[in-house]
DNA sequence: GTAATAATTGTAAAAAATACGCTCATTCTA
DNA sequence: TAGAATGAGCGTATTTTTTACAATTATTAC
């Protein structure tokens, strides 16, 4: 349907939905956002969320996950609606709806052949360049979302490996929040929910005493929450 | 437009799409919801949300708008999209995406004629009955965020009326969060906020005192989040 | 003028958030 | 191999916020 329908612009009679791909990632202590260059006319080359329309036989979450898994190689990552963008006019070519989806996925996971294959390229969050159509705004929108939402439930650790430090930990929020935390309130006050499982491992990239690794405890986790206890980070 | 397609279902080789909303009130202590019958095939006569098919020049958020002026008078009431409900199978005679947006209105200011005209009821939110497609998700969706905006940011007072007394807020509060709230405390906590502003009436519709009648303070509520303050309510 | 009703007020205790500096484990190098 | 260098890890005191709890006040109805 895509190639169909990339050929003719200004099809303004007829509605179509796009289901586009926020995607963040974190590296260095620093928030990343993979972005693409766009291959369909109009605004063609131009930087843009990977996106595709949407498929009439296909869940809009569907056509997310798949845009996702071709750009990435990956499955079964954290992704969620932000919201749908809906003015008539937001797109010049067609009259098409964009149902926004923001993914977070760990960047040590991804296909990076894949990535490369399709023009695709990381780039730091304070450093998104202009973005075709209403893409910048999505962005943005992404990132309140995401720092509203990394308060309250624990969706942080979709960011890290699997096995991380606390110092890790630490930086990712201190990235999401854009302001510094204090260490031993941090460590205590994560230690103290009780949702992180210490291992015998430590990581010794970052110093010459390593620091302990930690798993996220999602049994725990989800214990917390039915008790009615009330989840807050920092 | 809607007189044109709901002649004929199973139209699934085109794509639709509809504002829905959910439109909350508060009264006598309890959140209401405003439902009425469907007027189209399929599913003709069943109670379902307010809502209407986005016109291809038409906003998402201007379709919204249209219908909840054309169903109770209203502009300018808070309105917020929930999300977008995009399963291929969601609406069986259409491939049709939802934009459900919520919305707080003041049940005292509403045109009462028009919602009666247009068979539409006010349910008490516990007491919701069966609705078409996935309009009961819709529903429950909505009311979780509301759950959740309602502590965060002062979206409550968009259901009382301009002028309202403490216990009536209380009351209100109480009914989101499905909870009993201390007087002592609850008003404690407002008052300290610096956003409410006495008035020299008094409400004397459920006391033989009568309480003191209070308006919002939006410029100080403003000055507040400029602040940087992080607004939270009980 | 007395009973009834809901509105209003204060204080003490507990819990959570914040501020702050030193020691430890390890590696590197002199 | 001793000592310097580096980031990891820990504890305590202070402040702020939240919670728990009961008596008084203004007004109306009888």
């Amino acid at each position: 349907m895509t190639e169909i329908i990339s050929d003719l612009y200004h099809v303004k009679d007829k509605l179509y939905a796009a289901a586009d791909c926020i995607i963040f990632g974190f590296e260095g202590g620093r928030i990343k956002l993979l972005l693409f260059r766009r291959r369909v006319e109009p605004l063609k080359g131009e930087w843009s969320l990977i996106g595709s329309f949407v498929r009439l036989d296909e869940d809009v979450s569907e056509a997310a996950k798949r845009v996702l898994k071709e750009i990435t190689g990956l499955e079964n990552v954290f992704m969620e609606q932000l919201k749908a963008y809906g003015k008539a006019d937001r797109d010049p070519g067609f009259r098409c709806l964009s149902i926004a989806q923001y993914a977070l996925i760990r960047i040590n996971e991804y296909d990076e052949e894949l990535v490369e294959k399709h023009g695709a390229h990381w780039f730091n969050i304070d450093e998104i360049p202009d973005l075709v159509l209403d893409h910048n705004q999505m962005v943005a929108d992404a990132l309140k979302r995401l720092k509203q939402k990394a308060r309250y439930q624990p969706i942080g650790f979709e960011l890290l490996p699997e096995k991380f430090t606390i110092p890790q930990l630490q930086q990712l929020y201190e990235a999401i929040y854009q302001r510094d935390l204090d260490s031993r309130n941090f460590r205590k006050k994560l230690l103290s929910l009780n949702v992180l499982i210490k291992l015998d491992e430590k990581d010794k990239s970052s110093s010459k005493r390593g620091a302990f690794l930690y798993k996220f405890d999602d049994k725990n986790y989800q214990k917390l929450l039915e008790s009615g206890y009330n989840f807050e980070i920092a």
